[in-house]
DNA sequence: GGTCAGCACGGGACGGATTC
DNA sequence: GAATCCGTCCCGTGCTGACC
């Protein structure tokens, strides 16, 4: 007997990785998913322009990715509103990004230069802070004793009472139906940020004190001058994690 | 009633696998 | 290597339903 064979009972009682895999395996498929990342809510038009494919090609996808539990949909009216399925979902994605081959879009002008620079800094994962500013937190954070190594990220006594220093109310334990301190693999820096409830507070947090500002319809942050001044102060960090480098992001290899 | 967003369906294009 | 089959992606068209 194979071995298939032999393993058919098990194999079935798998996850199935492989339809997991086949949603993702569409470059359309998968630029609706990195759209959604922003943690926004799109419309079926929108995603079909931003993926720049016919609306009846972009509902055929959103059909798939919503049947697969990619993504959650809501009906109001004629519009159909979709967005990922939930803060896992995102931090899949993200995880997934920082291991695919990197693919070389050549730039074409300062403005897509600006953007891509700009994106590469700091950006929205889904709920919290990406790019290398998220990944300069989540590193000063460890530095200073306020995120500890133990299977994962965890948040120590110190760091949770700096976040209640902050005003942050969501120091408090984790909600049961989501990890308080996750990683994500940034797939622009290839290093941790912080993700889970912790970094989703931070982020938030971050909005309302107005230390960085999310662009309209895009994932781009801009760290304001209070936002840079607050990241010094409160976890030192240097000038070339609070402000976009002057060179372009260095090719992935 | 006109307009708009989205859906279902049919068919063409394309690429990979298989067969001869 | 050529022909064929099959699956997938995409688009155009017509239709439906909601909004104004």
């Amino acid at each position: 007997m194979k071995r298939w064979d032999a393993d058919q009972e098990s194999v079935a009682e798998t996850p199935d990785l492989a339809a997991l895999a086949a949603l993702l395996a569409d470059r359309t498929r998968a630029a609706i998913c990195m759209a959604l990342l922003d943690g926004g809510t799109w419309t079926a038009g929108e995603l079909a322009e931003y993926a720049a494919v016919a609306p009846s090609t972009t509902t055929e996808h959103l059909n798939l990715l919503v049947s697969g539990g990619l993504l959650a949909e809501e009906r109001q009216g004629r519009r159909r509103y979709v967005r990922l399925a939930g803060p896992e979902t995102a931090e899949t994605l993200e995880n997934l990004a920082g291991l695919a081959p990197y693919r070389q879009v050549p730039i074409r002008s300062l403005a897509e230069a600006n953007h891509r620079r700009a994106l590469h800094h700091a950006r929205t994962c889904y709920d919290h802070i990406a790019g290398a500013l998220g990944v300069a937190i989540a590193e000063a954070m460890t530095e200073r004793g306020l995120l500890a190594r133990d299977y994962g990220l965890v948040l120590t006594a110190a760091g949770a009472d700096w976040l209640a220093a902050l005003g942050i109310p969501d120091a408090a334990p984790p909600a049961a139906h989501r990890a308080h301190v996750r990683t994500c693999l940034d797939w622009t820096v290839r290093r941790q940020h912080l993700s889970g409830a912790v970094g989703a507070a931070l982020y938030r947090h971050a909005l309302e004190r107005d230390w960085v500002v999310k662009a309209v319809a895009t994932r781009i942050l801009t760290l304001t001058a209070a936002g840079r001044a607050a990241f010094r102060a409160q976890l030192g960090l240097p000038d070339e994690a609070l402000f976009p480098s002057l060179a372009l992001p260095a090719p992935r290899t």
